[in-house]
DNA sequence: CTGAAAGCGCTAACAA
DNA sequence: TTGTTAGCGCTTTCAG
């Protein structure tokens, strides 16, 4: 592997000269900068970022943490997360906490010593838990919010609101919340605001529960949700609405036109039949966003907002449509 | 903070002695190791993973390169890696080329001095390229099959095999085969598969190409598909299968009565509708044995194979019946 | 603008 | 069993 200074020995200059080259380029005169830039390339070197660790105290690593890795709505935020931190030339290391705050901690202690700083995405640790990390390293939290921390939210209500807005011009007066996981964030923030949209709108709300919050999970809710004479339904997420899709499906139940369904994140395109109405929630955008934040702090670019907020809006594909004249009943 | 070097003036022994303490402290009087611990305890020393890394050139890292996070079929895969490299006590560099040769040497060039080695899955690069990596690092390649370098290899062949001999039984006798990207192993391998398991058959084939080898490309490629008067499908992977699911619904083409589905994968598990019949791959567990494979070669395990080929088998699930009478056309 | 030299904190021969 | 002595690869004053 090359280093520094045999990078140095080829080109005859000083090694001091090949650290300028990718550091402080400035210091340099353009051609040198060239020079050293091309032979790197040449002889495929890279500074090596534990020696910089060393001597800068910084190690040019960052630490995300998600709940699991194969749930749909991480992998676009993972992605996007990993994209920004390679502009800035930082690695990302991951970890999957298997939704267990047990794991979670322990992945932090052990990535602790080697980043400068962490993402929490829907963090299952207990406030004070978070705070203490963050006396130790720079930390962002997504879609949770603990006032103190750096956190970056996806707001729902706005496509929450236009969502029963969108199904009450359509008819539609009574409605039902497939719930998530209790403990999670995005599922209060959720359910309290469609509880403010449906009285807003005056419709009728059910509240019921996927358990777990998943395809099966929403599959299974089929079978009370059709107790309940609603004509419309939201779910907690997309993975959960598509479970209903299928259950419907399954019941003999068709889709928009005996019964309409919104989902929420907008993660899986339209990658359902029929093409799923949900609410567009910028999840990508938020590791995105994350990551810049972290990294501000970390340059000690002093960050405005510590609660950033972002928005989301319905789109309207295919599940949604006038409401029939009776709601489907179990067969 | 306080480091080797503090801690042997305070207490007036070399610093080897406290790096002895805790790497071998089975080369020390206990009584010493003792003496260090506590102090180490009382000044709230505790060793630099950094700096050790730089000295003994190992730092407890690894790194993943996949073609894309998003795709459905990488992240059960990364979970998998994940938590076996947990085990070990070994932290995860995680990077996504985008699909790009380019974009996937530049992360190995970049990661390469913090990981003791890499696991790539799905590779683009030449296998010069590649060859060249190993010279460097230790390197494990999944889906990818280069002499001279350890891969592990998911195998569809038996799968592809039981897929058309079930066809075959179910009165199928024309088959076609919606293919992936042509760069790929998978892609080759599995067309190579399934001309094979035809012929051996006696079935006729007619072989398209989802352009891209998404979703879309799937829903898009049964146009052309219903052009080819097959009554049955087997698509490169579950993702274009659940598109080309899509695609004859929208077609007004009921699966499986009118048409026949196999998907590839395994990964969608049975989250469309109906479920998809498809070759199940065991690609979570080529993450984990990749992740094995590579730390054994890390601490110097000889290792017996260096091309570990995972079997597969076929699914049956609800895509697939008995042959219409008539082939599906375009309406 | 570039070179020389001194570490960053730790480990690992080699001695003693 | 413990100490001595070199580095690991890079950054960073300080000179030139």
């Amino acid at each position: 592997v090359p280093t520094v200074t045999l990078l140095a020995n080829e080109l005859g200059v000083a090694r001091s000269t090949i650290s300028r080259a990718f550091t402080r380029p400035e210091l340099l005169r353009p051609e040198t900068v060239e020079k050293v830039l091309k032979a790197a390339e040449r002889l495929g070197y890279a500074p090596n970022h534990t020696a910089r660790a060393l001597s800068t105290g910084r190690n040019g690593n960052i630490a995300l943490v998600v709940p699991d890795i194969a749930n749909p709505f991480f992998p676009p935020l993972i992605r996007a997360a990993q994209a920004r931190a390679d502009k800035a030339d930082v690695c990302v290391l991951l970890g999957d906490s298997a939704e267990d705050r047990r794991q979670e901690q322990r992945l932090i202690v052990r990535f602790a010593p080697q980043v400068d700083g962490f993402v929490l995405a829907a963090s299952r640790l207990g406030q004070s838990t978070l705070l203490s990390f963050l006396a130790r390293r720079p930390l962002v939290l997504i879609n949770r919010d603990v006032p103190g921390i750096h956190r970056v939210l996806t707001d729902s209500r706005r496509g929450v609101h236009e969502a029963v807005e969108h199904l009450y011009h359509l008819g539609h007066r009574s409605l039902a919340y497939v719930g998530g996981p209790s403990g999670s964030w995005a599922e209060r923030h959720r359910r309290a605001a469609i509880v403010h949209a449906c009285t807003r709108h005056g419709m009728t709300l059910t509240t019921l529960r996927a358990t777990p919050a998943t395809y099966e999970g929403g599959v299974d809710s089929v079978h009370e949700l059709l107790q309940h004479g609603v004509t419309a339904a939201l779910a907690y997420d997309d993975v959960v609405a598509h479970g209903i899709l299928a259950g419907m499906a399954g019941q003999g139940v068709t889709v928009p036109t005996d019964f309409s369904l919104v989902g929420c994140d907008d993660i899986l395109a339209a990658t359902t039949y029929p093409a799923l109405t949900t609410i567009s929630l910028r999840c990508a955008e938020a590791g995105e966003i994350a990551v810049s934040a972290l990294l501000d702090s970390l340059n000690g670019t002093k960050v405005t907002a510590d609660r950033q907020v972002l928005d989301s809006h319905l789109v309207v594909r295919s599940t949604t449509a006038v409401a029939p004249v009776r709601a489907p009943a179990l067969r």
